[in-house]
DNA sequence: TTTGTGTTGGGACAAATGTCCTTTTATAAA
DNA sequence: TTTATAAAAGGACATTTGTCCCAACACAAA
């Protein structure tokens, strides 16, 4: 639900902190937009501190979120290598502090070092491989499901996360979500 | 859809020909498995010739098709680099050749061939981005869009691939796919 | 204070989708 | 040929979800 990636960031934090590889650190506040959908960027993102909304949206103003993301994990990678533009908009939640790497930095160290390109790689392969179930059980179960599942991953989901959003994650309704929440809610006081 | 990967099929074709890299070739006919889900293997597959369909199967039987994977495609090398089980089933819809290189070796390659490991990245990130747009879009559209989008990407759907997948790639039931093609149908003789 | 604006919550109804069941057809196996 | 078996198609009904509203509340800006 928020991902993360500690390996990542511990090794970023290093890589920052020794020496000169071109990283640097960038602030933003809540509701601010880091990367927008259509765009082309040079740089990649690593999460330092705070939480971030992925999310596409479309012609009809409707917006999916694709991920919740946390410390560690990257954004602006895949552009790199698939050499389109932005294929998401990703959205400060929280307070957010990134580290920021210009491709060509990127792509000198992906190929100078090994640990680094293997962690890029690992963090790809995470995102495949947690994509794909939670695309399955979406599509495969009421909403009500989804939201125990929700609940279960991450109990403390909606101190920090709006309805709207828990609503486009899902990839429902927000009157559906309330709906279903409040069915819940009575058969539990029962 | 039927997703390919021309670029890395002509470099493991390559591969494969020039000298001892460990990459052996391997047929299977269709309704077979290559991979069952949360079984551990030591084999990463390239699609040589065929088309198989990726899908997670769950508790209550239900499928949900992943990905219909054809000519180029890479499976079970996210699970070299996750260390889990296999996610994900994979099944020969057509007659199928695959190649097939162990872990070992695999990851030599990675190491040491930085146009593979390029490929192989790409290859991921081609599957990361890929996926975000159709889940966006099955999550917020009704069947029928859903349906001549599919149509319009791949005409020649149905002619190759069962009506049962094509529900549970949609995530549908068989019925509510056939009543929908029928509205089509019948809104197109008017 | 008043005036917005965003978030939350829900009523009433319409539309989409699922469940269960039956039939037909094609194709393979005996 | 007969017999199974799987795929395709659809009727009838139940359930889920969406659409279109409106109302209450919090909170910030004027």
């Amino acid at each position: 639900m928020i991902r993360t990636n500690p390996e990542l960031l511990t090794y970023i934090n290093e890589l920052y902190n020794k020496k000169n590889n071109g990283i640097t650190e960038e602030k933003h506040n809540p509701k601010q937009r880091v990367i927008e959908q259509n765009k082309r960027y040079n740089w990649v993102y690593i999460i330092k501190k705070g939480i971030t909304k992925c999310y596409l949206s479309d012609e009809n103003g409707k917006d999916f979120i694709q991920e919740f993301l946390g410390e560690g994990m990257e954004f602006g990678e895949i552009e790199v290598f698939s050499g389109n533009p932005s294929f998401c908009c990703i959205e400060a939640i929280t307070e957010l502090v990134v580290y920021k790497i210009s491709y060509i930095d990127f792509n000198t160290l992906l190929e100078n070092d090994k640990k680094f390109n293997r962690l890029v790689i690992k963090a790809m392969a995470a995102k495949i491989s947690y994509k794909a179930p939670r695309h399955s059980y979406q599509q495969s179960y009421p909403i009500e499901d989804n939201i125990l599942r929700l609940q279960q991953l991450f109990p403390k989901l909606t101190e920090v996360i709006s309805k709207s959003d828990i609503a486009n994650y899902l990839g429902v309704t927000l009157r559906s979500l309330n709906r279903t929440l409040n069915q819940l809610k009575h058969r539990n006081e029962n």
